[in-house]
Order: structure tokens, then C-alpha cells, then sequence
DNA sequence: CTTGGTGCAAATGTTTTGCATAAGC
DNA sequence: GCTTATGCAAAACATTTGCACCAAG
């Protein structure tokens, strides 16, 4: 699955990763592309943003259904809004925080990804009735 | 979507994710009860899971692919062994920790949910090679 | 040239839905 | 009885795969 040739498509994929920024699913980035490069196929789409995802350069949302794809690599914090669907980004470092509680806990397993998805209503939605 | 009824089958399946305790899938419960009661369907056994859920009883694990539902329904955090599959429950207290540093960074949204799912390798696969 | 990547279509796995019937209250 | 819940089958999604062909190195 790690990547070995560099392909348009992937560049194309990775490209638009990056401009739609909003925690885009396959399926976003597949709409995106597809006006300007109808012959790129949504499987293609879905190989080469796991490929991407496993040479680093993306990130997978993988706690988030549809899977989302994030073009920010380190790790941060999700805010999922459950009125409007909005993902929000959130740079409280909380990883920092767990793995140093974990480390109190003399924790036994080994811990190599955190991932936190808040779930609520935005500041946006909360006003509305 | 909220119960006004007792049945038979809420109670059956209410049973199994109680007996099952280790996070079952929809299809977990399915399987489980369909020795001892083939007559009940698959949708059924959906539609009470998220009928006892939003009753309060148990708790989606919605992070999680397939969903998982658990009979503890108070808030804590799941580590998932990449190697085995197994879910494990950690009754560190990471919620409440979050909950304190969103208060701290005045953080404008509302939050009515923490998911956490830790990545990595549990210790009884640690060994393996 | 060789092998990995692509496009297409079809398969898979999970969850949801429409509808006629059964069963709580 | 009135309605909600059930069972079945089918639809709806999201994701993955087989395979013949294309193209990067």
C-alpha cells in the first residue's frame, strides 16, 4: 500500500486534500476532482488517500463515518457539531495531556495514536431554536 | 425512536449486550441471540440498540467501525489493539480531565459527548512477534 | 520491459427503510 | 382498537476487490 510511483492522480488527490481543507470524505474529494479530471474513479481516489495517508503526508479520521481525510498530520482534536455536521478543528493539546495521565497510570499497553471526537452543538447552532 | 413499549425482544437483546459485556457489534448481539431465538431479525435487533440507547441503557461506541454498543454507559476512554482487534476499556478518567481544559481555554461550544479511542498494541500482543 | 497503478464493474459489509402483519397497552 | 414494534426483503451507503489495460521508472 506505501507508494512506490508517482502518479498524476495521486498528485491531483493530494492536491485536493489540501485546498478543500474541511476534513473532506472520499467522496468529497472524488466530487472535487471530478469537474476537472472526470476520468480519475472514486476507487482510485480511495487508494491513493490510504496511500497518502500511510506515506504521512494526509491523516485518516478514522472514528468519523464516512472516514474523513485531514491535510493537518499532527495530532489534534475533533469537535463534531451534531446539528449542522461541521467537523471543527481543535488545537487544545489533549493528546499531551492523556499520555501523560496514561504514563501516571503506569499504563501496560503500548499507545501509538489518540484519537478524541467531541460531540456536541456548535457556537453557531446553539443559538439557533 | 424512543421506546413507548416493552417487548420481548428489547428485553432479549438488552440481556445480550449485558452478557456479551465485550463491546458487541449489532451482528455481535445478533448471532448470539439467534440460537435461542431465530424468529428475531437483524433490523430488529438494530432498531432496539438504538432504542436502549437512547433510553439511556447502554452506549454506541459510534467511533467505531462497525458500531459497538456497551452495557457500562458511563463516560470513559477505549484503547483498540491493532493486532488483535480487541477493544479494552480504560477507566482512566480522561472526560473529565478534557472537560476541565475546555473550561480553562473558555472554549465556546457546547460539549455533550467525549469519544476516545486509543490506537496501539495491547500488552498481550506486545510479545508477539 | 517490468511491475505497480488505474478504471470499471461487481462484490462486500454495515446500516436503514418500506410495508404488511403482529402484539403492547 | 389504536399504534407501535416486528420480520422480511430490498435499498442505501461506504468501502474493497478482481481483472484487463496503462504507464512510470
Amino acid at each position: 500500500m506505501e507508494s512506490k510511483r508517482q502518479t498524476m492522480q495521486k498528485q491531483i488527490i493530494f492536491d485536493a486534500v489540501n485546498s478543500l481543507k474541511n476534513h473532506p470524505s472520499a467522496e468529497d474529494v472524488y466530487r472535487y476532482i471530478h469537474k476537472k479530471y472526470p476520468q480519475i474513479s472514486l476507487s482510485t481516489v480511495y487508494r491513493n488517500l490510504y496511500s497518502l495517508a500511510q506515506d504521512g503526508k494526509i491523516k485518516r479520521l478514522s472514528t468519523l463515518t464516512p472516514e474523513r481525510f485531514d491535510h493537518f498530520t499532527d495530532e489534534h482534536t475533533h469537535f463534531r457539531c451534531n446539528r449542522c455536521g461541521e467537523i471543527l478543528d481543535l488545537f487544545i493539546d489533549l493528546t499531551q495531556i492523556i499520555l501523560e495521565q496514561m504514563e501516571k497510570d503506569s499504563f501496560e499497553h503500548k499507545v501509538s495514536g489518540v484519537n478524541i471526537v467531541l460531540d456536541g452543538v456548535c457556537k453557531d447552532c446553539k443559538g439557533l431554536k
